[in-house]
RNA sequence: GCCCCGGUAGCUCAGUGGUUAGAGCGACGGACUCAUAAUCCGGAGUGCGCGGGUUCGAAUCCCGCCCGGGGCACCA
């Protein structure tokens, strides 16, 4: 079986923040986890470089707009291997095999009939070169990037026939209750086709940074347009020499965060049904991560760094941080001191504690030696649920209730010890098997939840299973008991030191 | 104004008809010593926003109201 996934192509007029890692390491762990589960994964990510604010920040910066792309798509890039993210390609809306292909599907959507010309009326910036919708301008009919007054203006454009798809629509989420996710996104996206559908312009005159419109070249794509059709273009392109779309479209999961749900919910599985491509199978909307109740933003020096975090602390504590903090699909609020305190007594505590001490007994009184036994079942049948469980979590989804799932089990681990008291054990030697199977049982346990963490924690659980001999990382040998008895440990570094 | 989601222990949240409503964090008391002064146990702490209703029985269903957040189109 295939699986592709996406993340939302980032516009490169900003820089790289929490909000970009969020998505991505979201993908990232899905995108993990079905290669565990032996998929065959595409994952893309990638970044959004054509339109207005781009050609703007350009000119004021005197450079071309490429130019101002390069450099700051070059830093969405280098994201990447920061925070561990393992992405199949990285696209950019501005190489030109992109944009010969978003011509030729655009060709085809207007050869369907789908698009016709049209006069946009609005507010008009003739420095921008662009027009303002209501919510954007500025007291007095102003524009908020020069100030200068605006004047009602009609332009002649290309416009997609979007209110043709209304049937279509509903039928879609009516159909696939679960296309759109979570439910509260799916009502808002379904209320709004609801809502009635109007057609809507795809082209914009007086632009040129942008992908010219085949048929009247005078015209570039309105930017959304360009950058959706990116989920399907990488795929033609993206390894050299094959075409992968065949292969991997329609998407399994798309993630976006929910200032993005109309366009992918709606504009999106339309634009496909106009080209009599298939929708994508699943559109997953996470939400804000908040930062004292109120969204992040730089102006309010609230923002929780990710780079400083994984300066500090690895991506890993990141990755397990955001998704465990906040419930996947809702806002959520994070802090450094949230951080600190997962940190501490989820990551070093619960989890790193666990194997140190357990390494350490196993050394200590086995000299390494992990007896091949028979294992404790009181331990085995509360484990050997965990896989199918983390499994069934995130073919919906749902990262947080996977860590959760897994962190029970961790504190299952940690009791475990308590209840039998190795230390007494190691004291009588009649009691030799019974510290055997202990240990044993621990070392499966933490064996099983470290390949299930595999995905979220990359980094620490290879130390982990390095440390225990274990290589198969596949799901298969995330079930209790996958592999036979016996072994040997060494030893290991703290994963998650305190400071 | 209309629509959607939420309002459960000090904090963050789980729980969507049925035993004395749960978890983690925090706080208090205790146990233990293998471990990154980690871990484990215990009691305490709420009767589930408010008011009605349905039901043998509701946090869980229905109605109304209050509070918070979001959506109601061409901002990426």
């Amino acid at each position: 079986m295939t699986f592709y996934t996406t993340t939302p192509i980032y516009y490169v007029n900003a820089q790289p923040h929490l909000g970009h890692a969020y998505t991505t390491i979201a993908a990232d762990v899905l995108a993990r986890h079905m290669r565990q589960r032996g998929e065959d994964v595409f994952f893309l990510t990638g970044t959004d470089e054509h339109g207005e604010p781009v050609a703007l920040a350009a000119e004021a910066e005197g450079i071309s707009p490429k130019e101002l792309a390069d450099r700051n798509a070059a830093r969405f890039e280098a994201l990447m291997p920061r925070i561990e993210a393992t992405n199949d390609f990285f696209i950019r809306t501005s190489d030109p095999r992109h944009v010969e292909a978003v011509r030729e599907l655009m060709q085809r959507i207007y050869d369907a009939g789908h698009i016709y010309k049209g006069s946009y009326e609005g507010l008009y910036c003739p420095r921008c070169a662009d027009f303002k919708t209501p919510s954007e301008v500025g007291e007095g009919d102003t524009c908020p990037v020069h100030g200068i007054e605006l004047a009602v203006e009609k332009e002649e454009n290309w416009f997609f026939r979007l209110s043709a798809f209304q049937e279509d629509l509903e039928k879609l989420f009516e159909d696939q209750p679960e296309f759109v996710r979570p439910v509260e996104r799916r009502n808002e996206a379904l209320s709004f086709i609801k809502g009635g559908l109007r057609d809507i312009s795809c082209s914009r005159a007086g632009l040129a940074w942008g992908v010219p419109v085949p048929w009247d070249e005078e015209q570039v794509f309105y930017v959304w347009f360009d950058a959706l059709l990116n989920y399907f273009t990488a795929l033609s392109f993206a390894k050299p020499g094959e075409d992968l779309t065949d292969k991997y479209w329609p998407a399994d999961v798309q993630l976006v965060g929910k200032d993005i749900l109309k366009f992918h919910a709606v504009y999106w599985p339309a634009i496909l049904m106009a080209a009599g491509l298939p929708v994508q199978k699943s559109l997953v909307v996470h939400g804000y991560l908040l930062m004292d109740g109120e969204k992040m933003s730089k102006s309010l020096g609230n923002v929780l760094d990710p780079f400083e975090v994984m300066d500090r602390f690895g991506a890993d504590a990141l990755r397990f941080y955001l998704l465990r903090e906040v419930q996947f699909g809702a806002d959520g609020t994070v802090s450094t001191e949230g951080f600190e305190t997962r940190y501490e007594t989820e990551l070093a505590n619960d989890f790193g504690n666990l194997a140190s001490r357990t390494l350490a007994m196993v050394g200590r009184w086995r000299d390494g030696k992990v007896a091949a036994t028979t294992l404790d079942p009181a331990v085995g049948n509360d484990l050997a649920p965990l896989a199918d469980e983390v499994a069934a979590l995130l073919d919906k989804v749902e990262p947080t209730q996977a860590l959760e799932a897994i962190w029970t089990r961790i504190r299952r681990l940690n009791r475990y010890v308590e209840e039998t008291a190795p230390w007494t054990l190691a004291k009588d030697e009649a009691e030799a098997e019974r510290l055997d199977q202990v240990l044993a049982t621990l070392v499966e346990g933490i064996r099983v939840v470290t390949i299930a963490l595999h995905a979220f924690m990359p980094v620490s659980t290879a130390k982990l299973l390095d440390a225990l001999g274990v290589e198969d990382t596949s799901w298969a040998a995330a079930s209790w008991q996958a592999e036979g008895p016996g072994g040997e440990v060494g030893a290991l570094e703290p994963l998650f030191p305190k400071s």
